[in-house]
RNA sequence: GCGAAAGUGGCGGAACUGGUAGACGCGCUGGAUUUAGGUUCCAGUGGGCAACCCCCGUGAGGGUUCGAGUCCCUCCUUUCGCACCA
């Protein structure tokens, strides 16, 4: 064995044994458990972030500790490789999308090799694949067939320089981000998906999904937002004619106190009153340009106008105006809504603006009858309690009010209890060029006409290069221009392509059976799924994870599929920070500089006062540690590691510093660290079975070994149990890690030459290689080798603790005074609860204690390994 | 405003079921090796105290308990998500 420990030619000697061996190529087997691990796949972006290095190599942790525990296991990779960088590129560069992706895919790709993921690449996948999204348009159509899928004409941002909708997050004060164009509101129209019919099921099996993140389920109810309440109809005349305006409340306790009523711009009686109004036209038209930023809406002036119409209020029969108002959703609820100014914080203001009357008829539980008059808004007028100036239904509390009511209003056809639901239908077309080609034929005479399933996929040109002006798709007639397939006669084909998060809400299933070009997916998807552990940004916390569970739900409708959840348990990985240093010249201009080319100034103890630049010695501002990024210059990047500490290290390194789930901080020095602590591995077991020059595996005799090879080899089993324990039932890494590094620095003082301390030192060794396994493989493999072993490690079973290992003659016994630790002592291991007691009162130290005083109490807590003598 | 999470040494973090606070690592200090730097090794490292077997110490204040970083109440701070959702 040599000596040096030279990562390099290390993780060659792993990586092509793995190769030679194909050894994460995994079939179905029926006879063994299975297990999918999966990563989030990546976009194609260029180079691998720090991000992705943490996110697979908990992937690959997991993957290699489930294989050694007997699973069957499938960690597939593949690129999601549709979308608007690709475009951006190609605007810059002049380069097709397709070849920036495919050229991506292929730096990337070895990126990952580099660092020894346990991939079965047999199984690789690209969206922008015609034999991958050629399912996307097949699933589609049948959702068309089945309603799930239509066309809608609905209100989008659209970005008139660009000539394409963007999405909320693309707008910026109002501009598109690229362009800076003042972004316009447009009616066009879209093909939606139908997820709203699924929001009862995705909301009622959150609850069950306990292998998901409190945080991640949360999220999802409140975007799914299920709230109760009652429709309410407010009758009125049109043209003779008799019509109802229906408004939603959660608070239809409050109906006796509605003033008014408001509409939304795009309402229908909007647009009515608006005819013979060109004050009231104007201000429509105001309202649909405005802000397309929630929360710039949220914090906007309500501002509204009258109609000049008014309504009948359904149960006391007064008439009611009925005002246009700014803070009216169309697309929530009934896009119209009661105004009850003296319990609702919206209307209160919006009442105070236009003089319009404020009525109180809720008395807060806890208040005294004394009525609210104040001008200025309390949160208290919004709280539940109990009716008043409400007629028959005063004294009523909040539910049974709304019931009552309810009742009333059914009884007259004007009304009826109603869940609503915050989440919205799926608009997925895009007018862009790199994505999925929507699988229509827009004929003039017959409509929007399906592609029929034998001309599937509609292939996307890879050669078009986008210029900034719209899609050019619109510019290429090979493309567009079709016949219609119903009537034969000229057609043209959508141009529309889909947004890219449909690519990813099912490419998990299509791993099961990439080669299937029968069919988007096989019996094998049901051998694999549900994946039994999803790994992935919590950027993904809604978007993503939602479409894929509705995804699934449409696939399982149809008989594809036998599950309805896709991730069995999910970790949300924490980001990778590192610190940002700046200089601000005096013209508001700011240089980044990069942590590396910065030293840091530090006091006594290490505490960090300040930093310059070693370029100019210079003193820089440290702005804190962020996420790593171009702009702030912060970024590390993996092959540089790679090639400098080896992968196992970064893995290491990636493991230890932080636990799974929290951000991590970027720290040179803590790479340095876990390399010395790969090395000195390598080091500790070159000592054992090299320089020794013994390179036999002394029998080890487990009855002769004497209390210090006894201690020693309880506490390598003890760690095993502890390692065992964070892998399997914790999911935390950074603290198995460490109970190995102790272990080392125990083993490292076990000064023990003869037979017997070579064989307690040589298992030790094989526990700790086996443990470290999955997070540094590929020194684990050849010291695996060095320590005798010829089957290769990753197929190695998971070593078992020895219950005799674990037996310790004799315990440590705290002792605490009044709670305080005061002394220690030692007894049998077997020692009854009374021996315990008598033991710690005797001891000299805790005599001191207790002189003079009065013992009231002595505890021991069962386990037998503390006592608290109280006095 | 609503929802979720988190506040522990100079730093990242550990303490899993209420039972030895600060494991492990980084940094720092001292020493050995080295021509030197780096590497490697040894020792020390929460604060106070000349020192301890002492005192203090887990964002602040209160409470429960033999015993609280952990449980309860009040408050403060930070991060993240959602936000005119009627």
């Amino acid at each position: 064995m040599q000596e040096r420990y030279e990562h390099a030619a290390v993780e060659r000697a792993a990586q092509s044994a793995w190769a030679e061996t194909r050894a994460f190529a995994v079939t179905e087997d029926p006879k063994r458990p299975k297990y999918y691990c999966l990563c989030m796949f990546p976009y194609p972006s260029g180079r691998l972030h720090m991000g992705h290095v943490r996110n697979y190599t908990m992937g690959d942790v997991l993957t290699r500790y489930m294989r050694m525990q007997g699973y069957n296991v499938l960690q597939p990779m593949g690129w999601d490789a549709f979308g608007l960088p690709a475009e951006n590129a190609a605007i810059k560069n002049g380069v097709p999308p397709a070849k920036w992706t495919y050229d991506n895919i292929a730096y990337m790709k070895g990126q990952l090799q580099q660092l020894g993921f346990a991939l079965d690449w047999n199984r690789e996948l690209a969206t922008c694949q015609p034999a991958y999204y050629h399912w996307n348009q097949w699933l589609f159509l049948r959702m068309l067939e089945r309603g799930i899928a239509y066309k809608k004409t609905g209100v989008v941002n659209w970005d008139p320089v660009d000539q394409t909708v963007l999405a909320n997050e693309q707008v910026l004060d109002g501009r598109g981000w690229r362009t800076g164009a003042p972004v316009e509101k447009r009616e066009i129209p879209m093909y939606y998906l139908r997820i709203t019919q699924y929001a009862q099921d995705l909301l009622e099996e959150l609850d069950r999904m306990q292998e998901w993140p409190e945080r991640v389920r949360a999220m999802q109810a409140n975007w799914i937002g299920r709230s109760e309440g009652v429709r309410i109809g407010f009758p009125y005349q049109l043209a003779g004619e008799r019509r109802v305006l229906n408004v939603f409340t959660t608070r239809a306790d409050t109906l006796m106190g509605t003033t008014f009523c408001a509409v939304a711009a795009e309402h229908p009686l909007a647009t009515h009153a608006a005819r013979n109004d060109p004050a009231l036209a104007e201000f429509i038209e105001e309202c649909k340009r405005g802000t397309a930023q929630e929360a710039e809406i949220a914090v906007m002036e309500k501002r509204g106008m009258p109609t000049g119409m008014f309504v009948t209020h359904p149960l006391s029969g007064e008439p009611v105006p009925v005002w246009v108002g700014n803070y009216v959703l169309m697309t929530y609820g009934e896009g119209a809504v009661m105004g009850v100014p003296g319990h609702d914080e919206r209307d209160f203001g919006f009442a105070l603006k236009y003089g319009l009357p404020i009525k109180f008829v809720i008395r807060p539980d806890g208040a005294n009858a004394a009525e609210f008059t104040t001008r200025e808004w309390r949160p208290e007028y919004s709280a539940y309690g109990v009716c008043v100036h409400s007629g028959k239904y005063d004294g009523l509390h909040y539910q049974a009010a709304v019931d009552a009511i309810a009742a009333d209003l059914q009884a007259k056809g004007l009304g009826e209890k109603q869940v609503q639901w915050r989440l919205r239908d799926w608009g997925i077309s895009r007018q862009r060029y790199w994505g999925c080609p929507i699988p229509l034929i827009l004929c003039p005479k017959c409509g929007d006409v399906p592609v029929p399933d034998q001309d599937l996929p509609v292939v996307l040109p890879e050669n078009l290069v986008p210029d900034g002006t719209g899609n050019p798709l619109n510019k290429t007639p090979s493309f567009y221009e079709v016949k219609c397939p119903q009537c034969g006669g000229d057609a043209r084909r959508e141009t529309d392509t889909m947004d890219t998060f449909v690519d990813s809400s099912w490419y998990f299933l299509r791993f099961a059976c990439t080669d299937d070009d029968r069919a988007m997916v096989d019996e094998r998807a049901n051998y694999w799924m549900a994946v039994d552990q999803y790994i992935g940004g919590i950027e993904h916390a809604i978007l993503h994870l939602l479409y894929s569970r509705f995804w699934m739900r449409v696939m399982r409708d149809m008989g594809m599929i036998q599950v309805k959840e896709p991730f069995a348990r999910l970790l949300t990985q924490g980001m990778v920070l590192n610190n940002i240093y700046s200089r601000h010249a005096g013209d508001g201009r700011v240089e980044y500089f990069h942590p590396d080319d910065v030293e840091v100034q530090l006091d006594a103890n290490g505490a960090q006062i300040g930093a310059k630049l070693r370029r100019d010695g210079q003193p820089v501002q440290w702005e804190g540690m962020r996420t790593m990024s171009k702009s702030k210059n912060n970024g590390v990047d993996p092959t540089d590691l790679v090639e400098r500490f080896g992968a196992d290290s970064i893995r290491v390194f990636m493991m230890f510093k932080a636990p799974p789930e929290d951000t991590l901080e970027w720290s040179d020095d803590g790479v340095e660290g876990s390399a010395r602590f790969v090395r000195r591995l390598w080091r500790m077991v070159w000592e054992h079975v090299d320089r020794d020059g013994k390179t036999g595996v002394p029998r080890q005799e487990l009855v002769a070994l004497s209390p210090a090879q006894r201690e020693m080899r309880r506490m390598a089993h003890a760690t095993l149990v502890k390692v065992t324990d964070d892998y399997g039932r914790r999911r935390v890494f950074n603290t198995a890690i460490a109970a190995v590094m102790e272990l080392m620095n125990a083993l490292q003082k076990f000064d023990d030459a003869s037979e017997q301390g070579r064989a307690v030192r040589h298992e030790a060794f094989e526990l700790i290689v086996q443990m470290l396994g999955p997070i540094a493989p590929h020194v684990c493999h050849v010291l695996w080798k060095e320590l005798g072993h010829a089957d290769p490690l990753i197929d190695h079973p998971w070593p078992h603790p020895d219950p005799q290992a674990l037996v310790q003659d004799r315990i440590e016994v705290v002792v605490q005074v009044n709670g305080k630790l005061r002394s220690k002592v030692e007894v049998g291991a077997s020692a009854s609860q009374d021996e315990i007691r008598a033991a710690a009162l005797a001891d000299a130290t805790i005599q001191k204690w207790i002189e003079g005083k009065a013992v009231r109490k002595v505890i021991v807590p069962p386990g037998n390994k503390l006592v608290n003598v109280v006095v």
